[in-house]
DNA sequence: AATCGTTCCTGATAGC
DNA sequence: TGCTATCAGGAACGAT
């Protein structure tokens, strides 16, 4: 489940590859799935967008992935769920991109439900691997993002400089109530975190997640605040979590896996006090924590 | 205005 | 063994 640790690792290793994929043009789009891709929506009008436009910076927003492009536009892509992009090269003397990705990628079962792939001019190809099929692709003129609702309603930046925890507090304020876990997960109060570093953003902080916000004090938003931080970063550190679908676009696993304190750990015994880890459903989202030492 | 339920999907898994 | 039912879950959307 690409969160932003995953995406932030995606966006990085797409930034160092050799040749750049920065500075890339694109050549040809191929699908199988049409409805991939949300805006404009049709598949054609898509693909006739993109040709011959260069990449010129690759960014993240939220659990977003940006490619602003010459003209203006902007590549958005969103991984939702299972899916996980990933690179390979293709050869351009044969001049007829095929529906299918490069190297040793393909041997990890993961990576085989290919169903958009986009190759460049210098002989990059970005595809985009999606079991469940709920992720998308869109491309925006640039101003036309920005002002739009579901980009202009995202929240703050956690790993941002200026993310002081008077920003945190603010952003919270826009709940007067509701349970934690589910204010940390909603995109609108702060971008990027979901269901596996929620959870495991309020081990670390040692309060439970059904907590209300309205309940909880200084000291308790004191410890989200230098927690969400710190997990944040060890994640990308590891290079993003692989429990389920997520890969790195190179097509490896990321190494958060072992650090991981609670999330899909239920029934195992917590790091901290011992205790047998629990499972319970918040608006229903798998929810694990310590019932022992969350409070 | 805020919150809740529904929808989109299909491989993996459990149950028989 | 092989079939069917259930589950996972981000976020847009419609309903309340």
């Amino acid at each position: 489940m690409p969160e932003l640790p995953e995406v932030e690792t995606t966006i990085r290793d797409l930034r160092k590859t050799q040749p750049p994929i920065l500075g890339a043009g694109f050549f040809d789009v191929w699908t199988d799935w049409e409805k991939i891709v949300k805006r404009p929506k049709d598949f054609e009008n898509f693909k006739k967008g993109l040709k011959g436009k260069k990449i010129k910076e690759i960014k993240r927003r939220g659990k977003n992935i940006l490619f602003f492009l010459s003209g203006n536009k902007i590549l958005l892509i969103h991984q939702k769920l299972t899916g996980h992009l990933l690179f390979g090269r293709w050869e351009i003397k044969k001049g007829k991109p095929e529906s299918k990705i490069s190297g040793p990628i393909s041997e990890d079962p993961i990576n085989r439900f290919l169903h958009l792939i986009f190759f460049l001019d210098n002989g990059w190809q970005l595809a985009i691997s999606d079991l469940r099929k709920f992720a998308k692709a869109e491309l925006w003129k640039k101003e036309e993002l920005e002002k739009s609702k579901e980009y202009k309603s995202l929240g703050p930046e956690p790993l941002d400089k200026d993310f002081s925890f008077e920003k945190l507090k603010k952003a919270l304020q826009k709940k007067r109530k509701g349970k934690i876990k589910q204010i940390l997960m909603d995109q609108n109060v702060i971008a990027g975190i979901g269901n596996i570093y929620s959870d495991e953003i309020l081990w670390e902080a040692k309060i439970h997640p059904f907590r209300d916000i309205s309940k909880l004090k200084e000291d308790d938003l004191k410890r989200i605040y230098l927690v969400m931080r710190k997990i944040l970063l060890k994640a990308i550190k590891a290079g993003g979590e692989s429990i389920s679908d997520y890969r790195r676009p190179a097509g490896e696993k990321g190494n958060f896996d072992p650090l991981r304190k609670v999330y899909r750990r239920e029934g195992k015994k917590c790091d901290r006090c011992g205790r047998v880890i629990k499972r319970l459903k918040i608006g229903g989202r798998s929810t694990h924590f310590c019932p022992n030492c969350q409070k």
